[in-house]
DNA sequence: CGTTTAGTGATACGAGCGTATCATCAAGCG
DNA sequence: CGCTTGATGATACGCTCGTATCACTAAACG
């Protein structure tokens, strides 16, 4: 036999590929073929690494994701001492498409979203969409924020990290749909934040 | 020759099958043949009355928009003598997902919404995105608001319709992905404006 | 009445898609 | 060494898409 190549390593190099393609020309131009071209393999090897297509989805999504986390605990960990009140901050601002790469992970995991709109039958053969998780871990932050006396007493924790996810979802949208930048976004954001954590002394 | 057939009616039908699939299997689903199927007539009807894909696009997309439009301003009317409070009430409910109509119609603007992040060149070759112009009405309710004392004067008119804004696609965005139902979504944007708008006396 | 022509049907074309087939190449093992 | 087998290349199949072609029908008009 030949190489005995690294099977993992050429997966994420084909993984990789595709979520290029997918911010770059939208994830509905990342065809077997495009992809193969990409990753500068052939479509015979596409195909030899992941069976069928919906494999090569799944395994860049789950790449995807690797990604989302890293930047989202990088962003938390660069604002410095872990509080309730950074975590928010950090969270929210990673999610947005403020630079490069977030636009490039922003427009590859929007792609993936609206692919679940079409074939919901490909979410439901794989569990868990993680939008809920994130959303209580906001809300558990912001009740804590609360307790401390950073956040007024009137405020529900759950609707509010709701809210908060919504509006970060609709900015990142409007950002790559071109209607504003990315910093008129995080200042939107930033005014949103603001005004629901008390300013500190 | 035949008949002699209303040509708007007829172009009002198809676009109107278009609109249907759209909103049930999905925009992309909405192929020429598909969309003949669903109104009745032949593949060559459609093709005689739109000579492209992108006519039949770009028209079913002004009948959504019209369609948008009645509702939102039906939702104001609905709310009895327009206020600054009712205008901004009435616009962002109405364009929520919270019954049958306003899934069907944010389902298919989402659609259109997505098919321009892949095909830009379409949405040049005609102008006007609208939801800048909502975004400026709302913003001037809101100073209006505030004028009247029924806002808080600290908060930025513009920035805060954006954010509404964004905020209610957000949620749109979470109903149709199955994340939460209309209702939810309603008290989570309710919440929200319910702590923008100093409460009734 | 006969010719023009708006409207309609049937069918074909070329391209791109995901997937399948078949042959080939080279490293490892007995 | 020779056979097995993991890895790769070339190419084809069947389908669907948007669009194009060609013929036909029947109402309108001089």
């Amino acid at each position: 036999m030949p190489k005995r190549v690294d099977h993992e390593q050429r997966r994420r190099q084909i993984g990789e590929a595709l979520l290029r393609i997918a911010s770059t020309r939208g994830l509905q131009s990342a065809t077997m073929r495009e992809v193969a071209a990409e990753a500068g393999v052939s479509l015979r090897l596409v195909q030899y690494y992941f069976h069928t297509k919906e494999q090569l989805l799944l395994a860049a999504l789950a790449y995807l994701g690797e990604q989302l986390t890293e930047r989202v605990s990088a962003s938390i960990r660069a604002l410095g001492p872990v509080t309730a009140r950074t975590v928010v901050y950090g969270t929210l601002t990673a999610a947005l498409p403020t630079d490069e790469e977030s636009v490039r992970l922003t427009r590859a995991y929007t792609g993936f979203y609206t692919l679940v709109f079409s074939e919901p039958e490909m979410a439901e053969r794989h569990g868990a969409v993680y939008p809920d998780k994130l959303e209580s871990l906001l809300a558990k932050h912001i009740a804590a924020a609360q307790e401390a006396g950073e956040v007024a007493g009137d405020v529900d924790p759950k609707l509010t990290a709701a809210a908060l996810l919504a509006l970060t979802n609709g900015l990142g949208s409007s950002v790559l749909g071109g209607q504003r930048n990315g910093a008129a976004a995080l200042r939107i954001l930033e005014d949103q934040l603001g005004r629901l954590f008390r300013p500190l002394d």
